[in-house]
DNA sequence: CGCAGTCATGACAGCGCAGTCATGCATCGG
DNA sequence: CCGATGCATGACTGCGCTGTCATGACTGCG
């Protein structure tokens, strides 16, 4: 920084800037920044307008060193398009915003080495003042988050996966949808029904397997095997061929949409009807869902109510470190009937 | 701030703490945290032997305070689960990541009174040394920026809605791809392609309707009136509706697959079979694409190719503010045939 | 009328880092 | 053998803001 070199033309405006130009202190136009009070109405104007003037933004990051507060919060996501983590995103995204902090990204990719405690890391390297992790999945080694973590994490649709002070958990509630999915078929008349699980390192798949199960025990039904799938409609599709050939199976469900897809398309190659033969029932109602051939049952996530009530929950905890944790809302979930899931014919 | 407090063992260590316990000077934590040459092995290791220990992160508001630099960049995107801008979402925090920056997120909804202009002025306010837009959109009444715009600015997929210095562009494709698909479905032998639109405010939409237009005329066919959707599949199959109750449409493109998709279902229920009655071609390849029925024909967009490309010319517009733009590489696209699209029947 | 209480404002310091410059020590060439 | 050069390091300062405290003006009440 040059000593001398004065303040050219092109520097950005600073608070004292707008000061002298309204005739107060510096102090005083942080007040009216900060819409302290104590400020009076005619001073409150003047500042305002001198800032206007001179086109004057508050400086971030002196206002974070001064501070010791970022007003930003991080999120980790998987770096996936996949329609519900996407959602989720969006979510999360817009119920930030609406608090008036900042957001702040990182993504893990499945099978990267630093893993979601890298992620945190290197969020908390850049100033959070919290931290929200969705959707998280199980990584080799287990995540051990730095020692010293001080800023309180929201884990958004899944129990956190490490011990760590300050951590709020909300949205889990895929195995009730889960199992409302399973019943749904079970009251049709199906003798049994299959799952086509997603990858067991997603908590989420594990939680809509358990809900599966429930259902099936609830009834008393026998539990048939259950088929690993990738969440892609690829893997529905390799997993379709392997229960197309299987006359015993009459329903299935499947972890999300994408595999339904690729599970009824299996399904319709071997010459198996759905809803007739087979009927199917998936998991996000994806926008294509009711457009596919046969329109997909399933069951529609309230990815927007999530993360709101998430980040209310976060928010408290950065606010008020104090004060008890708020008790979660359960979000409302909805089964989507449409035209995949019928009685069986006999 | 307590003035007397002094620091209690919670206090986030700094490098004067580092410098204390290596026997340097705080002066010297910064060159080794940063890399700078001139400091010997010998204590470059004490250093971060003493970092380690007292799990010493460095304050990023500080160092941006005094180097006036933040080290991260904003991404202005329109907030939808949309496959396209979702993909292309994932793939600038990718490349962003991998250019050793932070990532902030704005998104702008469609019919938000701020809208783009705006996300930029939040991203300004936060502090940022470039800003990236994603697949903006026409806003009513146009984007006007701040005129004291001073960071460099990518526009990712179009070319930018706004007049402004130290903008730069990248990955505009789509209408040679959109127009690739066309030519597909003449060189099938179809007498003309159909044509199911984007919502027009979309650079990428008008940006395939000129491709479609362009092969038209290239092979001097006549131009069927074009067919508006909103990208959703539901659109799709409103569309599909009204061209199915037209016998002389034999070969529709979309300008995404999920329009697609439902246009398909219509066609379906009209008993329009496809591809023997209408061939399709969708724009995107979704995940589901592979796997409806029949298989779409659709155009693969290079999305971490066109984030990383664009970051290229993004950061070096940052870091050397003097230097020309760096040039442009086209990346690589490409046109998936499946089952969707065939000769007509004659 | 005098004192306490409230309101409105300013002076000052310090947040934790990087920039600038000074300094001391080793190495080299003539 | 001495000045010129290069390397390694430290002292000091300031980035632009917020927190704390001091100060003065004004209000109400006994």
């Amino acid at each position: 920084m040059a000593p001398g070199a004065g303040r050219g033309a092109g520097a950005a405006p600073r608070s004292v800037d707008v000061a002298r130009l309204a005739g107060v202190s510096q102090k005083t136009v942080s007040r009216v920044m900060n819409d302290e009070p104590y400020v009076s109405e005619d001073v409150r104007r003047r500042v305002l307008a001198a800032a206007d003037e001179l086109g004057y933004r508050s400086n971030n990051a002196a206002r974070a060193l001064a501070s010791g507060r970022t007003r930003s919060i991080g999120v980790v996501t998987l770096g996936t398009a996949l329609y519900g983590p996407a959602s989720l995103l969006m979510g999360v995204e817009r119920a930030v915003r609406d608090t008036g902090y900042a957001l702040r990204v990182v993504n893990t990719m499945e099978g990267e080495t630093a893993g979601i405690a890298g992620a945190v890391g290197s969020l908390l390297d850049q100033g959070v003042d919290g931290i929200v992790i969705s959707e998280p999945i199980d990584e080799p080694g287990g995540a051990v988050l730095s020692a010293r973590l001080d800023v309180p994490i929201l884990v958004l649709g899944a129990p956190p996966p490490f011990a760590a002070p300050h951590v709020v958990t909300a949205g889990i509630v895929s195995d009730q949808m889960a199992r409302a999915a399973t019943e749904h078929l079970l009251e049709l008349g199906h003798t049994t029904v299959h799952h086509l699980a997603g990858p067991q390192r997603w908590y989420s798949a594990r939680d809509r397997l358990e809900g599966w199960r429930a259902a099936l025990a609830a009834h008393d039904r026998a539990e048939p095997p259950v088929v690993q799938g990738d969440w892609s409609a690829a893997s529905g599709y390799a997993a379709g061929r392997e229960l197309a050939a299987d006359p015993g199976v009459t329903a299935v469900f499947a972890a999300n949409d994408d595999m339904a897809i690729g599970l009824m398309r299996a399904l319709a190659e071997a010459g198996r009807r759905v809803p007739e033969d087979v009927s199917v029932v998936g998991f996000d109602d994806t926008p294509v869902a009711a457009y596919v051939t046969p329109p997909l049952t399933t069951v529609r996530q309230p990815f927007d109510a999530m993360a709101q009530d998430g980040l209310k929950l976060l928010v408290h905890a950065i606010e008020s470190p104090q004060a008890d944790p708020l008790p979660m809302t359960d979000p409302p979930v909805e089964l989507v009937v449409r035209a995949s899931s019928a009685p069986p014919l006999r």
